[in-house]
Parts: structure tokens; sequence; C-alpha cells
RNA sequence: GCGGAUGUGGCGAAAUUGGCAGACGCGCUAGACUUAGGAUCUAGUGGGUGACCGUGGGGGUUCAAGUCCCUUCAUCCGCACCA
């Protein structure tokens, strides 16, 4: 057949019958199964988007058939850098070059034939859309989810610009390698960590990959612990964090973050300049060489002293650029004997090292950092680590001196991207009236077009005079607006909820259809959003729960990860290294469907791995010997019925079998396993073709049988032969086929025989046997009686149509 | 260092969850039909070839282990001075 032709003419019935248009009135029966949208880049579809989209429309495909109401919809994630990037380099609007990388896209998507139902299509640089994006924004704000704070950014002294930090590797800028330093500004932040607990208990009721969610769990951090006040001798207080409260009484010395504020009025005159030069050769360090594991321990004394509430002990303050003061309190205790950086550390400045905790039944030499039994810790003496944690937080808490806390590593997510191309922060403000959001009546904030976006270090947006300039909308005085842009990962933390109302002009979200088509029953992308915009579209949706808009807690019930198609070489496609691979000269030359196919059967959806085309060979036979058998049976007349017999029997076996284990495969993505089946049965159906005898109308329905299951998987191609076969209604709309168990059920299996555990022979044997007659049967096998070679049947153990294996 | 995986023929990969390892293919070998074939069809294809050995290595549990347990090695990915 003409491919070609036929991919053509399916895509525009498929469009004018609105097949993949969801229905809201079947939505009692929705399948909402939804693929990361796309980057709009300049290239068409590369190999990674067929992969994610092909199989996964197949699989939406054979949800459909089995009755599901399915809307899966596609759009494009289109703010971001690198349309600014290109635009810096080639001087084409950010817009312009994204609309047309987007019509390209469509285009190319709409050729692969998947099920998108572009009637909910949604674009985040249209202002229909990030209109809602700052309404989300504004919500936040309200709700004190959004606030604004003075922070470091990562900024390039090259280009000259703030960068994201997913544009920061190994501490470098991504284009012009310059080493990143942090630069502080003030910036917008979301509080997500107001949402720890929740995101990491929550965690374990999704079906996702467990890898995902454990480095969820990890970026989260949860790590629970005390608080323990040390008092100074000025009679300053601090606070220090710890997960060790059970080590206290080894307490050695302790440690403040070069920022910590106590450092500038603790520190004594003799310690002033070194204090200082340290403090400022920290502040020089960039944070991927500070935190930087293996680089050795650093520290100055301040010159003052901090007394132990637990024991009243004087010990030596320190700052070290390896206590971080973004996290717990910025203060730390040094206990050498159980904590190998301060072993380290306390080698390195001759501090005491005392032992007190031993270890049980093991080899507890210094560093010892186990749990154990607590010593040298007065009344304490004697308990285990885990009893003493609680007891000793216990007896602080009682004069105010400790308490028991729960610390995250989970920071607060930073919004604010001083670029051009994203949406603007919908707040303005007034000299008057201070920090003042938009009104939603405003929204949205529109993003000018003539804007000078070369980088020179400030956002882009700040230069628009036409944009800063506005009124208060409280006092109507004068008020200027934020000059930085949403950071792209808020655009796409609520998108799958914008889908079902995409053109709903008067809400982001109506929450009644929200709260019917959500959440999101299959959710198909990388996995290298593990912790970026999974773990934001969870906040989001939770704080909107928290706000009323809706009524689950999570967005994406079931997820899963499509493997990555490596270069024939078996490195990642890149550019650089000229190994990229196109779909295109597949599509052109071979069809959409045996593409489809080939990147279905050729890997383990979720494993990927290197390219290699040897195997569409492979698919084009299976698709012309598909394509012959339904020519022919198109032609063959019923002819006179024969019956059920043996061969009839053996066909309706492997029909049923197929059907079962296809549908099997299907649920779970197993799609290379699910083609494997459909030629076994194709194989099995041309074994039939072969005999003089057939029962032509039981064969044409088993052909039939099979077109129902390759439909989902090879969709044009399914349709013609569907079509070539008299029918006049899409495959589509026909019904899964159903396994029959009685087909499955033989009269007879051929069972491996087993004599002391190794395979000696093979026979058939009826199904209904009794151990006896069994027994009986094994008796009479020449190879099993010289194998037995005479000697006594301890044991016989019968599994049923496998293995039967007899212990002499 | 911590966390998550993976390791099976020449290659891509399967294995109903403890029951005949290598399904389905690619490649290869032989044959058929052909002027020809890089087309199509048929047969064979883990290794040795006697009955033995084979799922990274070593141990264990079991009538039975790719699958469960212990141990070890290698590779990949993510996080990493988080107190």
């Amino acid at each position: 057949m003409d491919i070609k032709k036929v991919e053509k003419k399916w895509q525009e019935i498929w469009e004018k019958d609105k097949l993949n248009t969801f229905n809201q009135k079947n939505a009692d029966k929705k399948y909402y199964c939804l693929e990361m949208f796309s980057y709009p880049s300049a290239s068409k579809l590369h190999l990674g988007h067929w992969y994610n989209y092909a199989p996964t429309d197949s699989f939406a495909r054979y949800k459909k058939m089995k009755g599901f109401e399915v809307f899966q919809p596609m759009g494009f994630d289109a703010f971001g850098l690198p349309a600014e990037n290109f635009a810096i380099k080639t001087g084409i609007h950010p817009k312009d070059s994204t609309e047309q990388n987007i019509a390209n896209m469509e285009q190319t998507l709409r050729e692969m034939g998947a099920m998108f139902d572009w009637s909910a299509e949604i674009k985040t640089c249209e202002e229909d859309y990030y209109k809602w994006t700052q309404w989300l924004f504004i919500k936040l704000y309200e709700k004190g989810l959004a606030y604004r704070k003075e922070a470091p950014v990562n900024w390039c002294p090259s280009c000259n610009t703030v960068l994201a930090n997913e544009q920061v590797v190994n501490g470098e800028c991504e284009r012009c390698h310059s080493t990143v330093v942090k630069k502080n500004l003030t910036q917008w932040f979301f509080k997500i960590t107001d949402y720890a607990e929740e995101l990491l208990q929550k965690l374990d009721g999704l079906d996702w990959p467990e890898k995902t969610k454990a480095m969820q769990r990890n970026w989260i951090g949860k790590s629970m612990g005390g608080e323990i006040e040390f008092t100074c001798e000025s009679g300053d207080k601090f606070n220090v964090f710890t997960t060790r409260a059970d080590t206290l009484f080894g307490v050695s010395y302790v440690v403040l973050a070069p920022e910590h504020p106590l450092v500038k009025t603790l520190t004594s005159p003799e310690q002033k300049e070194a204090v200082e030069n340290y403090v400022f050769e920290t502040s020089k360090t960039n944070e991927i060489d500070r935190l930087s594991t293996n680089r050795e321990k650093t520290g100055v004394f301040i010159g003052h002293y901090a007394i132990n509430p637990i024991n009243g002990k004087k010990v030596p303050i320190y700052i070290a650029d390896y206590v971080l003061f973004s996290y717990g309190t910025g203060a730390v205790m040094g206990v050498p004997s159980h904590d190998s950086r301060d072993f380290a550390f306390a080698t390195k400045y001759n501090l005491p090292i005392t032992r007190v905790i031993k270890g049980v039944d093991c080899d507890d030499e210094l560093p010892f950092e186990e749990d154990g039994i607590l010593m040298n810790s007065m009344e304490f003496d004697g308990l285990t680590s885990e009893e003493a944690r609680k007891s000793i937080i216990n007896k602080l808490a009682m004069s105010g001196k400790g308490t028991h806390k729960t610390n995250y590593r989970l920071r607060d997510w930073l919004v604010s991207r001083q670029r051009y191309w994203g949406a603007p922060i919908p707040v303005v403000y007034c000299e008057h009236c201070g920090t003042v959001p938009v009104p939603v009546s405003d929204l949205p904030v529109k993003l000018p077009y003539d804007v000078e976006f070369k980088p020179d270090g400030k956002s882009p947006l700040a230069k628009h005079e036409g944009f800063m300039n506005t009124t208060c909308p409280i006092c109507g005085g004068k008020a200027t607006r934020d000059p930085d842009t949403l950071d792209t990962f808020v655009c796409s933390s609520w998108y799958y909820l914008r889908y079902p109302n995409a053109n709903n002009p008067k809400e982001p979200f109506n929450p009644a259809i929200i709260n019917k088509m959500l959440p999101v029953d299959k959710y198909v992308g990388g996995p290298e959003h593990a912790c970026m915009h999974l773990l934001y579209s969870r906040f989001i949706t939770k704080a909107l729960r928290d706000m009323g808009y809706l009524d689950f807690d999570e967005p994406f019930k079931s997820l899963v990860h499509q493997g990555i198609i490596l270069g024939p070489d078996g490195f990642r496609m890149s550019k650089s290294r000229g190994n990229v691979v196109s779909p295109d000269q597949y599509v052109e030359q071979y069809g959409s469907d045996t593409l489809r196919l080939y990147l279905m059967f050729g890997f383990s959806y979720t494993e990927g791995g290197p390219w290699n085309d040897d195997g569409i060979k492979a698919i084009l036979k299976f698709m012309d010997r598909i394509e012959k058998l339904g020519v022919k049976l198109a032609d063959t007349k019923n002819g006179k019925n024969i019956d059920i017999g043996s061969e009839e029997k053996e066909l309706l076996y492997a029909q049923n079998y197929a059907v079962k284990a296809v549908s099997r495969d299907m649920e779970t993505f197993s799609f290379n396993t699910a083609v494997a089946r459909l030629m076994e049965y194709i194989n099995a159906l041309y074994k039939y073709d072969s005999l003089e005898n057939k029962n032509v109308k039981l064969f044409k329905e088993s052909y039939k049988t099979f077109m129902l299951l390759l439909a989902p998987l090879a969709p044009h191609f399914s349709e013609e032969i569907w079509e070539i076969l008299g029918n006049k209604k899409s495959i589509f709309l026909s019904d899964y086929p159903e396994c029959d168990e009685n087909a499955l059920i033989r009269d007879e299996n051929e069972l491996a025989i087993q004599v002391n555990s190794k395979i000696k022979t093979r026979i058939m044997l009826a199904n209904n046997l009794t151990e006896e007659q069994i027994k009986e049967i094994l008796l009479k096998d020449e190879k099993i009686v010289a194998a037995l070679g005479g000697k006594e049947i301890k044991k016989l153990i019968i599994i049923p149509k496998r293995i039967i294996n007899i212990i002499v």
C-alpha cells in the first residue's frame, strides 16, 4: 500500500469525524492520559519525542478501544531561555521563532498520527494562558505562599546575566564556561517548604517509579533531631541543630557558619583580622567548591567561648565554611569522636576528642558514627543512642534549652527570573502602598513585544518604560512594575489543570470539571523532572486544594518514565557528537506506523538503548505478511463450513492467548512483548492458512481479532486493512477483543519429566489424570525407566501442565 | 559516602513471579524458487556435542533458583560537608 497516502487519508478522516476529541458527556468513563508537553525547538520532532509520544499514544488508543473516554491533549511549554538565547544570537524575536517552531512541531505531531485532542491545545506563552499563570501567582500571594526577599542568585560575570540553576553546570555557565558567582538580589519565592511533610508522606500512595519517589524523598531531606541552645560568655545565645543529641557530652567545640550574624559581635579583637579574612575568602568561593565533600576542612577560632548546656563545659567557638548558614540554624556542635568531619577538623586544630558512645559487638574505632551505648555522659551512661536522643533533649527542655525539631533540606522555590521571555510577575511597587498585586480583573500583565533583550545585567523589561511605569491599583498614584518574569516551571506546574478547560475565557479552570477530570490517570515523560516539575506540580495542586479550588491531593496518580534512545554509538545523541538520528528519514521512507512499531518492538520501553535500524526490516516484513493475508482473505469466499477440529482449536488457542497476553502487556507498557505476541499470532494464522481444508469463516474472524489487537500499535495501517476487509466504520470504534478462557484450556500438555531434578524427557499428558494414573504412564516410558535405574521412587512432585519431578 | 537501578547467546531482548532459560526478532548456516537477489519461502542456530555445562563472581535455602537469602565485583543514573 502507498503508506504516505494512507496516513494522510486516515488523519483527515479522524479529524473530520472528531474521533480524538474528548466528549465531556462521557466524563464518567474518562481516562486522562498525559505526556509531558514539549519545548518548541527549531528542529522538528526528534526520536526522543517519538519515543515518548508514539508508544504512549498506542496505550491511549488501547484504553479507548477498551471503552474509556480518553483525553489525550498536547501543548507547548513555550516560554523559556533557549528561545531568548536564540534571539540574542540571531536577532529573531522569541515570539516569532517560538510561533514558527510550534507550527512546525504541530505539523509533525499530526503526521505522527497520535490521537491528540487538538481542540484542547495550550501554549504557555499566549495571553490566554499566562494570564492564569499570573492569576496563580496572585492567589499564592494572597494565601501567603508567595513572598519576596533578598537572596543570592547565580551570576555569570561574562554574559553579564543571571542564570537559572539548570544553566549552571559544575559551577560554570553552560554557554561561556565562566565561573558562576553568587549575587544578592531581591527575589520572589514560593513557600513550597510549607508542604514538605505532605509532599513526603503522600509519595507512599503514588504509583510512580521507586527511583523517582526516592529522589523526591532525598530532595525533601527530612531529618529529625533537636535544637540545643548554647550560651556565650558574652550572654548571647544561639541554637545548634543536631540529629545526634546522644553525643552532646562529646562536644569539644562549636562552629558557626561564616555568615552567622553573631560572628561580628563575638569575635575578639585579637582574632578579628583572621576571622574577617576567612569570611571574605568564603564569600568569594563559589558554592560548588564550598560544598565539595573532599575539600579539606578549614576554620578559624573567633576568640570566644560558649557553654554546653548539658554539662556546663566551656568550648571554643569557630567559624568554618563547611557549615551552611542556609540549613538548620547555621550553627553546629562539633563532636569529633562521632562525626568524621568533626574528627578531621579537631585533628587539624588540636581539639580534644572524647568518646561518649561505645559500639555493641562491632568495631567502634573513632570516629564511630553508628548508634551504641552512652558513656562519659553522667546520668545518661548505659542508655542506647536512641533512648538518649530523647531523654537528653527532654532534660534540656525543662530548662528551656532544648526542643525536638525536624528539619528539611527542601528550600523555597525561587521563581523570579531576570529574563524577558516569560510571564511577567503581576506585581507593582507603589511609593505609598508598597507591594501591590495586580487585581485579577486587570490581568494579564502583557509581555511587551518591543523589548531590548540583549543581556546587560538588568532584567530586559526594566528598560521598557511603557511597561515599567504604571499606576497603583489601590491609590492611583505612580507605581512601577516588577521587571522580572516567572520561572517557566511555574507555567508547567499547573498546565494539566488547564487542558480540560483550554477554551475557558472566564477562569483558569472550572472546579467541577477539574474534580471530575483529574487526577491524571497516566503521566508519561522523562525522569529528568523528578525534583523539579513533578515536585512543583504536586505542591501547586496541594496549595490550590487548600484554597478550595480542588478536592484531590495529587495531580499524577500513575507515572511512567520512558527510557532514552541513545545514538548508534551508545552515547546520548548530541549535535556536537554528531550521532543524532532523525526520525524524519524513517517516516518519509517507511511511514509513521513502521517507526512507531519499531520503537515499541526494538526496546524495552522504560530502558531505551542505542539506536539501531536493523530491526526495522523485521517490522516491514511483519507488516507485509499482515497485509498479504488481509488482502487474500478479503477476496476469499466463506465456502463450506468445516467443523471445529484440532487445527481450529489450535487457532482459537493462539487467538485467545494473544488477546490475553497483548492486553496484559499494553497495560504495563510492555510494548516489545505485545508486538512479539502479535508476531507469534500472525505466524499461527499463516500456519492455519497453509492447511488444505479451512474453516474460512472462523479464519476470517481470527484475522479480524488480530487486526483489532494491532490497531492501537499501527493505527493508519490497521484502519486501511480494516477497510479492505469491508468494514465501514473506523476500527477505533470497535470493541477490544475479550479473551475466552475456555479456549485456553487444553486437553493435554507437554510436561518435562525430571528424575532427581534433571530433565530426562518430555511427554504429553492429559490434564485430568490422577497421580496414580500419571505414575503408571511414567513407569511405562523407556527413558524414564532407564533413568530410574530400578531405584525406588521416594517422592513425586507434579506441577500441573508444567513439570514432574521424580525423586529416587 | 548515601540513594536507585542494571548485569542473561554474536546483537535487541523474553521468562506466566520459585517450575522445561533464551519467547519474539536481528544476524548467521543450509536448502527451495529464481537470469539474478541485499526479494520471498523452508529448516537449523547458547556452548560442548554421550547422558554434561550454562543467566557478572562466590556461598546458601529448596525436590526445583535468572527469580529468594548472604557476600563480592562491574556499569549507569540521581544526590552529596544537610550537622
